[in-house]
RNA sequence: GGGCGAUUAGCUCAGUCGGUUAGAGCGCUUCUCUGAUAAGGAAGAGGUCCCAGGUUCGAGUCCUGGAUCGCCCA
């Protein structure tokens, strides 16, 4: 081992900085691939993150589980490459151009040009790149950025447009009229999981609304006023109609204040119209009866006519429900996928006096000109000034917004591209099938859930810096799907440098069926196809490294954020599902979100971000991540605290390096004294630990369960430092070969377990070790040594443990300190338990500091037994009666039954008539200790203490306080821990006495080669209120 | 309104197949140990296991309903 000298104090930032100097000069990563060369693969996808804004602590959060499985993987023997990943387009992207240009419609955009507008985005994608690189390699995420593929790049593109052409070719892409989330702002549609993103809670007006009656018809009579509640006034300049529950009584009804009968459901009048309102219902009857009924719109702007024959008229429809509102639904055609289907089945026109920019247009009169929201005021007001209005409220619900621009989203006819994944519902689940889910419930619940209600995926965006969407389509509605740059070279001799807008806009080419001219339909593609296809696209298969591609595809491994079920979970499931009829991916983990300190979402108003920086500076990288690794499950987000990676650090990362500076401390004299010392139990403990923790770090990683796996290394860190090192100092101060030898074992152990985890710190101390690679990361992973475990021993080791545990505790109870020492112990303890001890007796004398043990295998002297039935092994077995049977264990002496069972004989009871047999494991014995005693019990286990203190006894703990003191002025003194030292004591004669009568003891403790007692006064302590004068010179 | 998850000590979290006295760490108080450690050990204080029913000999654990929080959907 290479004399390196630990500082104990060791920073943790400069260290790593240290390692990642290492890793680059060494090459470290490459190297981990290059000799896994020709290994099995085990791929990992990476989730293209957006490099337009800074990364923050849940990046850090997905980039920390995206390494340490890889790193594993690599260490298990398998070929992990790690190539990166940026997504380019979409609205984000341009949002932010905008936001740089001062504009924010796209009228602006296409008056500043679309061409210059494509190139502000491309260079714009890329912004804050330097700080992900510089993030990434500092938190130890190895990931190939150097081969990142982009979503950009002509190549990707290409790839996504013959995925397009595949799909279109199996008849599943498809223009349709339907009503879809749009954004007046950034003038696109939605898709269904943009939609999921961008939900916020609002409060709407809640509006009760009077619509006279016509004409006399069923029921009812001209000047009857039906009841309609609506959350979007808005919309109620384009009533086209009313719907109804076919089913569902309603009734016409005489309240109070108001003047005419009015029309609602029968379930809804209280509520409706108050309780105290003094109702009469005038007459009851289903809604089929209301069917055609016509009705006064509340607004005169668009004509019945408009709409067809049955324009403002009753409809039957099947979404209307009794929990809310009258159960009278206003019905506006354009703007609601219910109404929707309503007004196609009653052929009604649609009609829609909506811009695209969400402003009325010319037909609204007043309202021309005015965003839709935005009059929601001014239109209530004026139902209010006619009379039509019953009741204003406000309404808090969730509503859907613009997940990028915040924009509230109207719901809009409009048409647009699709894939009919809904057909492939069945493919998709039975795709899921195949996914191990982290954590387990997403797989039937969220992701599941959201397969099985799937709906056609609205492909198309109205925008301008995305992949283009590659169908063209001449005069005569003939479309074609353009698969490969060289089609399209062929069918127009144009070959494109860059396949965007607008280059791509001016290509054109003779219709294949009909000759006249293609032209590209105007659209681009929801960025989600484009991550979705990055497992073919990131190697432009099928056009190039087709095999590539196939020995890389499915994934072993994704790992994103939860918000991605309706993301990347989905877009990539889905497009492998439509070209390969399977599942991308083997292995799903799912990260949930991190919350602030108080439990709050993070957000860059409420200024309670965390900067990834600001952790890394302060605690180190390895210290985040063994936070995130082992604070809890990573699924169910976290509460991020500082004061948790603080305690990380001490508690873990400190009392590791700690236990590696006590090994660097001795191991000079190590070598000196080499070959001295056999294995002692104590270190056959530990190596069995060691195993045993082995196995299970593998096991837990193997579930992809770093948080147990973590757990289970600061485990045993744990016992290697508080119990091993601790019980061993003797040895190592002696330069014991078989102590450094197991110490350094189970260390550099330690670091190929700790280097999925903490790759710095791991990679420090295997370095500081002599480990025989250049790095941890190119070692294999430990295998569990099976011949190393012996689960008995740590079993008695336990026992030892809690006998010393009681032993202390039964001390403090005495108040007689652990420095005295006392003639013995008396423990009661029989059959293995007493073997155990016994086997450790010189580590709970020592530990307890007493001259001996003393067994007793009965406590009759030291207190009474009381006896307890084991419900755990008696409860299956008697059920029902285990009343009674507790009751009849209790009647048993419990000193007999004591008796039989050390004598290994069973104990008969009677229940009901019945006479059983109960063994040892069917009872509990406990001690209860007399009065008197200093005793401590745990089950039929307990330790008692001899308490009293003679001369003798008075002399050594003396003697140890002594010993002590000069310990202190040792260090006072700055002495290193092996100078030797010529040692003066003087002051209290009865202190003097007892060091005299100990000299032995006191040299050796204290390393003194000669002691002399003429009173020096070079430092004075006090034990017991006595003065002790001592000097220390090194010798 | 529906789905999924969560709710255990002041804080952060464990709690296996249902087993009768629910644990750990941090923090606090007191004591203690110390040739590595900002460490370790002992004691104390700190609990309506979210609530209410139910199943069972027995429920933190299983079932039903509800509350609160988070996420997702409508």
């Amino acid at each position: 081992m290479p004399p390196t000298p630990v500082d104990p104090a060791q920073s943790f930032p400069e260290l790593e900085e240290q390692v990642l100097e290492r890793w680059r000069e060494r090459d470290v990563f490459q190297e981990s691939l290059r000799r896994r060369a020709g290994r099995p693969q085990w791929v990992f996808y990476e989730g293209p993150p957006t490099a337009n804004g800074r990364p923050g602590a849940h990046h850090v959060l997905a980039r920390v589980f995206k390494d340490i499985y890889p790193r594993y993987k690599t260490m298990r023997g398998y070929y992990v490459e790690r190539k990166g990943g940026w997504d380019c387009h979409g609205l984000p992207v341009e949002i932010a151009v905008e936001q740089q240009l001062g504009i924010s419609s796209k009228a602006e955009i296409e008056a500043y040009g679309i061409e210059a507008f494509n190139q502000r985005c491309r260079e714009s994608v890329f912004t804050f790149l330097e700080d992900w690189n510089r993030l990434t390699e500092r938190i130890g995420f190895w990931l190939d950025l150097d081969h990142a593929y982009r979503t950009l790049d002509p190549d990707y593109i290409e790839s996504v447009w013959w995925a397009l052409r595949q799909i279109s070719d199996k008849g599943l892409l498809y223009e349709g009229h339907k009503v879809v989330p749009y954004c007046p702002r950034c003038g696109t549609a939605l898709s269904s999981h943009e939609l999921a993103l961008g939900y916020r809670d609002v409060v709407d007006p809640s509006i009760y609304v009077r619509f006279p009656v016509t004409q006399d018809g069923g029921p009812l009579q001209a000047g009857d006023e039906l009841l309609v509640w609506t959350t979007t006034p808005w919309t109620l300049v384009s009533n086209a109609a009313v719907a109804v529950d076919p089913e569902l009584t309603y009734v016409r009804a005489k309240a109070g204040p108001l003047e005419r009968p009015v029309v609602l459901a029968e379930a809804l009048v209280e509520r409706v119209l108050g309780e105290d309102a003094d109702i009469v219902v005038l007459d009851r009857f289903p809604g089929a009866a209301l069917d055609g009924v016509r009705y006064e719109p509340p607004f005169g702007y668009l004509p019945a006519s408009a709409y067809g024959e049955r324009g403002h008229t009753v409809l039957l429809a099947d979404f209307v429900t009794a929990e809310d509102g009258t159960g009278l639904v206003h019905t506006a055609i354009a703007f609601g996928e219910d109404d929707f289907r309503l007004g196609q089945r009653y052929h009604l026109e649609v009609v829609n006096p909506v811009r695209l920019d969400g402003t009325y247009d010319e037909r609204i009169g007043p309202y021309a000109g005015r965003f839709v929201k935005d009059a929601d005021r001014d239109l209530i007001a004026d139902l209010e000034r006619r009379g039509r209005l019953l009741r204003a409220e406000e309404y808090e619900h969730s509503y859907p917004h613009c997940w990028r621009c915040g924009t509230p989203l109207l719901y809009y006819a409009k048409p647009s591209w699709y894939i009919a994944t809904s057909t492939l519902r069945d493919r998709l689940l039975a795709a899921n099938e195949t996914v191990a889910w982290h954590p387990e419930h997403i797989k039937h619940g969220r992701f599941g859930d959201w397969l099985l209600n799937n709906v056609d995926w609205a492909l198309s965006r109205e925008r301008y810096w995305g992949t283009p969407l590659p169908v063209w389509r001449c005069e005569e509605g003939h479309t074609h799907v353009v698969g490969s740059f060289d089609e399209l070279e062929e069918l127009s001799g144009v070959r494109l440098e860059d396949p965007h807008r607008p280059y791509v806009d001016a290509v054109g080419f003779p219709c294949p069926q009909c000759n006249l001219r293609m032209e590209r339909v105007p659209e681009v593609i929801d960025v989600w196809f484009d991550s979705g296809s990055m497992p073919f696209a990131q190697e432009h298969a099928p056009f190039e490294h087709e095999e590539r591609f196939e020995a890389r595809f499915p994934a072993d491994y994704i790992c994103e954020a939860l918000d991605q079920t309706r993301g990347w979970f989905y877009s990539l499931l889905a497009i492998s599902t439509l070209l390969f009829d399977q599942a991308p991916y083997r292995n799903v983990v799912c990260l949930g979100l991190i919350l602030d300190g108080e439990g709050q979402k993070m957000s860059k108003s409420k200024g309670n971000i965390v900067v990834p920086w600001d952790v890394i500076d302060r605690y180190g990288a390895d210290a985040f991540r063994w936070y995130f690794f082992t604070a809890k499950q990573p699924w169910d987000g976290y509460r991020f605290s500082e004061e948790a990676i603080g305690e990380g650090v001490r508690l873990f990362l400190r009392q590791l390096w700690s236990t590696y500076h006590f090994l660097s401390l001795y191991s000079a004299d190590a070598d000196a004294a080499a070959g001295a010392g056999a294995p002692t139990e104590l270190d056959r403990w530990i190596r069995s630990r060691l195993a045993a923790t082995v196995a299970e770090v593998t096991e837990r990683l193997d579930a992809y369960d770093a948080t147990f796996a973590g757990r289970a290394v600061a485990a045993f860190v744990d016992d290697l430092s508080n119990w091993y090192v601790r019980r061993s100092r003797a040895r190592f101060w002696a330069g014991e070969a078989a102590a450094f030898a197991t110490l350094r074992d189970c260390l550099l152990t330690v670091s190929k377990l700790l280097a999925p985890f903490t790759p710095f710190v791991a990679d420090a101390i295997y370095e500081g070790l002599g480990g025989p690679e250049p790095s941890v990361h190119l070692e294999d992973w430990p295998e569990a040594d099976a011949t190393a475990r012996d689960e008995a021993l740590e079993a008695d080791m336990a026992v030892a443990r809690e006998t010393v545990r009681m032993g202390l505790s039964a001390r403090g109870q005495s108040k007689v300190k652990v420095r005295q020492p006392l003639r013995e112990a008396v423990v009661v303890a029989a059959g293995r338990e007493r073997r155990a001890i016994e086997a450790h007796a010189d580590v709970v004398r020592d530990e307890l500091n007493v001259k001996a043990l003393r067994f007793v295998d009965r406590a009759d002297e030291l207190g009474s037994y009381e006896l307890k039935a084991n419900y755990r092994t008696l409860g299956p077995r008697f059920g029902p009666q285990m009343p009674q049977v507790a009751a009849a264990i209790a009647a048993l002496d419990p000193a007999h039954v004591a008796a039989a069972l050390r004598e290994g004989r069973h104990v008969g009871v009677n229940v009901d008539g019945h006479d059983h047999e109960l063994g040892p494991d069917d009872l509990t014995l406990a001690l209860q200790p007399l009065d008197g005693y200093q005793l401590e019990r745990e089950g039929s286990h307990a330790v008692a203490l001899d308490l009293a203190v003679d001369e003798e006894l008075r002399g050594e703990g003396l003697a140890r306080e002594v010993v002590r003191a000069v310990q202190n002025a040792r260090k006072a003194a700055g002495l290193a821990v092996e100078d030797r030292i010529a040692l003066t004591l003087g002051g209290d004669a009865e202190l003097l006495a007892a060091a005299r009568a100990n000299e032995a003891y006191v040299a050796g403790e204290t390393l003194a080669v000669a002691v002399a007692y003429d009173g020096a006064q070079a430092q004075t302590a006090s034990i017991e209120g006595r003065d002790l004068h001592i000097g220390v010179a090194r010798a």
